[in-house]
DNA sequence: TCATCTCGCACATTTGAAGAGA
DNA sequence: ATCTCTTCAAATGTGCGAGATG
């Protein structure tokens, strides 16, 4: 069956707006859902000059920066038993955009501003969600987990460890002003976490996330099946890593190679683009330059990069120019292989784009410290490159904790190590973005996330039980537990129910909680898993979908 | 002295109200 | 009366750099 660009009514909106648009140029679309279930995965056929090509692929990657590859990994070609395979169960898999941005701040050891007023993050968090009940209601939500326990400084060219990090900071989540949604529309588009703000102030009430400054950080994104933001009765509950995006928070940038970064993709920074031209602090500059400097031998200065540059004297900006010969400025930012905290990102970026930490059960589920995801989340590391991987079959994660998490940051320099060669999809054929989706205002209670309301009667924020409970997580769960000393020397864990072996090792290894459906990518047959009374929602869902009891 | 932080600046985009026109 | 489009000002986001701080 063929459809015209106006014959895929019945297929998600972001999907037919795309597909429309695409084919109203280039010809007949086919598009097919693939599977008994009719569910998320899809078979298209384009037809572009005179030939016919076929796609398997699932709704998420229609996404502006995926469907720039069309002809790329994003989109394949089917394999020879790809449409005849047995559909896997969906699970709900969550990918971080922007990956090919990501990737270069990511080389050279990202850097995020953080101000008493707050500080939007650049690149912005922006996801795409795929496996939800299209019909069930989640939160989703954003908080910061310290990377390791050190702390940083920036040493010439490079950042080095500088002793130990200062306590972690009670965790402030970020919950996305369209919260709660129902699953079709956060499956809709990707996901942007643009507004998260960044602080140093912790006096702050605004609803900002706390960091220390010259500490490492992780963001971590949190799935809460519940039907609104003061509900007390949750559904399911997951949370992703982003591996790709750490970051180090700092008041000034240190490394001029982010800057540059920065301002060459941030709209916002736009003008710093030409700064070395018209603007009128450079010409400013310029005045002060010329009383300054000497006329003769503008070059003399020592110490100056601008002694390999060409007669312009207007390049006082050096640092951000994008002229600049790119082995100079590797050199003064430090090259992967010499620089032990890039080599650090580079491998962390080898692991994908997130990491699947946990599955928990409403209330009654762990929340996880934010010193836990340091334990769990690379452990398990499924990698959710949402088209190229969606029909892979499951297999083992592979085992490379080590590489995953070094050692110290002398291990940089270990024969293991390799810089990153995972991009995004290659650039292609540009497709129109999605419509732009209409802001919603926050509830007041969202608003703030600050104290409990005096009223223990009341509807309480989301992210007050949350932070309540993650600062007791026995209490949630109504056993002890057990708290972990440093894991590999980085922090402590908390390990509800005292059967801390049972639990440490279904996090380590990938093993799935409570439904085998819903983790079927790590490590099946070989995990552990533990058992669970209590099937959330969102199981439930799944389990009648496909027959499973 | 040094590393780090704060603040104000200029320049950019985003947002939303107001008005004109169909 | 309603809708769409354009214009414009205010709000907001950005990196820079001087000065403050510890």
């Amino acid at each position: 069956m063929f459809y015209d660009s106006e014959g895929l009514s019945s297929l998600p909106t972001c999907l037919t707006l795309t597909l429309s648009r695409y084919a109203k140029g280039n010809g007949v679309v086919d598009a097919t859902r693939v599977g008994k279930h009719g569910y998320g995965m899809f078979l298209v056929v384009i037809k572009e000059k005179g030939r016919y090509y076929s796609f398997v692929f699932n709704s998420l990657i229609f996404t502006p920066r995926r469907a720039a590859g069309w002809a790329g990994a994003a989109l394949r070609r089917p394999g020879r038993d790809e449409t005849q395979a047995e559909p896997r169960a969906p699970q709900i898999e969550v990918s971080l955009q922007d990956q090919e941005l990501w990737a270069k701040f990511s080389s050279r050891g990202t850097e995020m501003i953080i101000t008493k007023s707050g500080r939007r993050m650049f690149p912005p968090c922006k996801v795409s969600v795929t496996g939800l009940n299209p019909k069930a209601k989640y939160l989703l939500m954003m908080d910061m987990v310290p990377f390791d326990n050190n702390k940083y400084k920036w040493n010439r060219d490079r950042w080095e460890p500088s002793g130990l990090a200062d306590p972690h900071l009670p965790n402030r989540f970020f919950i996305h002003p369209e919260s709660p949604a129902l699953g079709e529309k956060w499956m809709q588009y990707p996901i942007s976490f643009h507004k998260l703000k960044l602080t140093n102030n912790t006096l702050n009430s605004s609803g900002l996330v706390v960091l220390h400054s010259m500490h490492k950080y992780l963001p971590r994104l949190h799935v809460v099946q519940a039907a609104d933001v003061c509900s007390q009765r949750w559904g399911a509950y997951l949370h992703f890593a982003f591996p790709d995006a750490a970051f180090i928070a700092v008041t000034a940038y240190q490394n001029a190679e982010i800057t540059k970064l920065k301002i060459d993709n941030n709209p916002f920074a736009k003008g710093f683009r030409d700064y070395g031209l018209n603007s009128k602090r450079q010409r400013d500059q310029r005045v002060q330059s010329s009383c300054k400097r000497p006329p003769e031998n503008p070059g003399e200065q020592s110490g100056s990069v601008n002694e390999s540059k060409t007669g312009d004297t207007d390049d006082a900006d050096f640092a951000v120019s994008s002229t600049e010969e790119p082995h100079t400025a590797e050199r003064r930012a430090g090259s992967p292989d010499s620089n032990p905290f890039i080599s650090a990102f580079m491998r962390r970026h080898e692991r994908g784009a997130c990491g699947v930490e946990e599955w928990t059960e409403g209330h009654r589920g762990p929340l996880l410290n934010s010193q836990d995801a340091l334990d769990t989340t690379c452990g398990l590391s499924s990698c959710h490159y949402p088209a190229s991987a969606a029909l892979q079959p499951p297999g083992p994660v592979p085992p490379s904790s080590d590489q995953r998490f070094p050692q110290g940051w002398g291990d940089s320099r270990a024969p293991g190590a390799q810089p990153s060669t995972s991009g995004g999809p290659p650039g292609g054929l540009p497709l129109p973005l999605p419509p732009r989706v209409s802001r919603v205002r926050l509830p007041e209670s969202l608003e703030t996330a600050g104290p409990l309301t005096s009223d223990p009667s009341g509807p309480r924020p989301l992210a007050d039980i949350l932070n309540r409970i993650r600062d007791k997580p026995e209490a949630a769960q109504g056993s002890p537990g057990v708290w972990h000393g440093p894991g590999r020397g980085r922090g402590y864990s908390f390990h509800p129910g005292g059967s801390s072996a049972g639990y440490l090792s279904s996090l380590t290894t990938g093993a799935s909680v409570g439904n085998s459906l819903l983790d079927v990518r790590a490590n099946p047959g070989n995990a552990p898993s533990l058992e669970c009374p209590y099937r959330a929602p969102v199981m439930d869902f799944y389990s009648n979908l496909y027959g499973v009891k």
